[in-house]
DNA sequence: GCATAACCCGATAGACTTTGTAGGATTCTA
DNA sequence: TAGAATCCTACAAAGTCTATCGGGTTATGC
């Protein structure tokens, strides 16, 4: 399970993903949208930002906005830099790899299907870019009913 | 992220189902064997006692058992149990669905990602019986150089 | 039937993580 | 130079996790 950092942070991301070459993004303006505390969303931010997903812009004017084209971030890359690795225990982990204090490392049978789960779910996620998510937004929003109830 | 019951959880199965049907195994054995403080064990087999992957029997000669044949107590199942939910979102969860406070379930992008991500851990983890994990088991015993080492 | 083996069960404590909130410092622009 | 906006640190409340403790209950074998 994500953390709620961790579903901010994506919900986050795909905002600004959405307004990609539209200038600055209001941190305000995220947090009524995608109903995340201000205050909150405001550390997220700085994360995604130490990360290298995101940049800002201080002063009038400023704002957040996507630090690379939305095709080239991958879901993956985010949960992974909010909420640590995919793995589903340490010692499958090709980010953080650590032991998990198993009896006999070379006698593990676990290990390789935490190894196929580990990989299957990283076969997902890093194969989503915000740019598949965002085209699939819109394609939603066209679909249900109201266009404009929607817009952003 | 496997919470250390969980690892433990399925370490324990583990070793349970290796013994299937030699008798009841003792806790404390089964602690020595998986690294497993002993008291935390006992909690945890007594979860997996009500989830009805486990028996066991009282008093002199007793001790846990598999409950059901190790084919058919799946990985999934397991963890499911001791950790809960696969899904990396609650709305996403078959086992245990809840809102997850996105701004529009219905124009959620993210949610079609998290089911994808769901499904792929799910075929790999419920795809997995600890009758294979067992068999698994007994081949990296075998090409272990000194079985001896490893016999259970 | 009694001693003992073994599981059963609830309470609880310490550490850690999570989820925010608060308050101000800094920096940029108009 | 005013004020708009991000930046940064601290911290508190709540929850979760990881065990540990101490006894209670039940079955077995002599």
């Amino acid at each position: 399970m994500l953390t709620n950092r961790g579903k901010y942070a994506t919900r986050a991301v795909l905002d600004l993903a959405l307004h990609y070459q539209q200038g600055p993004v209001l941190i305000q303006d995220i947090a009524a949208r995608q109903k995340i505390p201000l205050k909150f969303l405001e550390q997220i931010l700085l994360a995604l930002k130490t990360a290298g997903f995101v940049a800002s812009r201080k002063g009038r004017g400023g704002g957040y906005f996507c630090a690379k084209p939305p095709w080239e971030i991958t879901l993956g890359a985010v949960v992974r830099a909010i909420d640590g690795p995919l793995a589903p225990v340490s010692c499958v982990s090709q980010t953080r790899f650590v032991e998990c204090g198993c009896p006999d490392p070379n006698v593990c049978a676990l290990r390789s299907v935490w190894k196929d789960a580990r990989d299957a779910l990283s076969k997902v996620l890093d194969g989503t870019t915000f740019a598949d998510i965002s085209e699939k937004h819109k394609e939603l929003v066209q679909g249900a009913g109201d266009y404009f109830d929607y817009v952003i």
